[in-house]
DNA sequence: AGGCCGATATTCT
DNA sequence: GAATATCGGCCTT
């Protein structure tokens, strides 16, 4: 076995993001996710593409603000399970917020998606941020700003939880890319313990980062 | 530019 | 009963 956080794991550019990418400790893997395109079939052929912007990360049974601090419940299980499934929860009863599962079985971590900026099908997102019965009006840069509205604009909901994103079948795909940006840590956003490790993860200066922007 | 509030599922006290 | 990995609207500086 690797040693903690000294392996790598090189992505194909352009190519599916296999489960070992995944089989790592989440602190390595949530900012090599940022620059991947993130890719949801949204019936009828098409499907969104957008780039990741924004993630943290939570870890196991030693991180107090993660779900799987106080071991595995009915809803933080998928924590403990194989890497390379989505797992999405309803955060205040209201919004969903969509993750990715690190880690080898057994061990707890996940990387929460926070921003995207949308690529391709930028008007299906619109529509899926309707208000009022019609297409949203926001910013291009503002429709995948934040966990609630990403799974929004994506269509990301409770029957999404649990799916393989490394299948090449599932709805839900992710396609390793490098980004040049520099990226920069911050404090995870609207948690109120553990503070104050740095286990945020940006893309600087982007657009469609959430604020507080570090 | 920032504070308070309501909506409300899951989990914890 | 209270807290929470949120958000948008409405209010006050």
């Amino acid at each position: 076995m690797p040693r903690f956080g000294t392996e790598r794991v090189r992505q194909p550019l352009g190519a599916p993001i296999n489960r070992e990418f995944f089989a790592r400790p989440t602190i390595a893997v949530a900012p090599e996710l940022l620059g991947s395109l993130f890719i949801v079939d949204a019936g009828g052929g098409d499907e969104v593409r957008a780039r990741i912007v924004e993630v943290e990360a939570y870890l196991g049974l030693d991180d107090p603000a993660s779900h799987a601090y106080r071991g595995p419940t009915k809803r933080s299980a998928i924590m403990f399970g194989a890497p390379g499934h989505l797992y999405v929860y309803l955060s205040y009863g209201v919004h969903h917020c969509a993750n990715l599962i690190c880690e080898p079985a057994g061990t707890a971590g996940a990387v929460l998606i926070r921003s995207a900026a949308v690529e391709v099908g930028e008007d299906i997102v619109r529509w899926r941020r309707e208000e009022g019965g019609r297409r949203s009006a926001v910013p291009s840069d503002a429709l995948l700003r934040g966990p609630g509205n990403l799974c929004r604009g994506l269509g990301l909901s409770l029957t999404d939880n649990g799916l393989d994103v490394c299948s090449a079948t599932s709805r839900v795909r992710l396609i390793g890319a490098r980004q040049d940006g520099a990226v920069v840590t911050a404090r995870r956003i609207g948690i109120s313990r553990a503070q104050e490790v740095a286990l945020r993860f940006c893309i600087r200066g982007d657009a469609a980062v959430s604020l507080p922007r570090p």
